[in-house]
DNA sequence: CAGAATCCTGGCTGATACTG
DNA sequence: CAGTATCAGCCAGGATTCTG
């Protein structure tokens, strides 16, 4: 089951705001799957498991289930066989972008500077 | 001993250069140290074990041999008895606060709105 | 003062198998 | 298709002690 927001934020116990900024973006694979959702706007699970291959389906649900549990992503689950299951970045999700965008380019140059000299 | 930057960044196998920048920044003490060091610009050990009380002295120089190694801190120690030991931020880590900038706002009004309702 | 050296724990993560 | 359930390993992080 995943883990509540307030408990992930109570173990860590907060010194800054930045640090819940962190605490809702750090999770391993958080990052990828706030972009992708980013980029196409809506995703099914499979679509989402598609463009991140190397991730488990079980931590696909888990990392999808706090990023609900935290307000950044809706679920829509649609009562269809086979069944179907959208996800969709919040406003809340949506506001993070331009952080991602700024990481994303801070990541670029430094990798090309620093670690793949 | 500090684990090197490649190493870390080998373990968890990027799949975008936004977790280049989470894998630098990611450690559980990192983002108020850099924070503090853009605050006042060149601290020493002691100082910033004031400033963030609830760090542990191994951690607090576990990070910083991180940072140091990830080239966003320079470490300049003072021949003195009793030693002396400074800490600054490098160009690299200077380029980071902007993004720790952005990151305290969202928090900030993240937190308002969601977690302290 | 600024650390180094040990020891230890629990949570995150992964692999795998099963299901409505 | 979109999940659960179970088992297991590892390493980040913490507590503590010692030192030039």
């Amino acid at each position: 089951m995943a883990t509540e927001l307030k408990e992930r934020i109570n173990l860590k116990e907060i010194n800054c705001e930045k640090e819940l900024t962190l605490a809702v973006i750090g999770g391993k694979w958080k990052l990828i799957i706030l972009w992708h959702l980013g980029l196409d706007g809506t995703l099914r699970f499979s679509e989402l498991k598609k463009r991140i291959p190397s991730i488990t389906q079980k931590m696909l649900t888990n990392q999808l289930r706090e990023l609900e549990e935290d307000l950044l992503v809706t679920r829509k689950v649609y009562a269809e066989v086979p069944p179907r299951v959208e996800y969709t970045l919040t406003a809340y999700g949506v506001s993070l972008i331009p952080i991602l965008q700024m990481m994303y380019q801070w990541g670029k140059d430094y990798g090309e500077k620093v670690v793949w000299k």
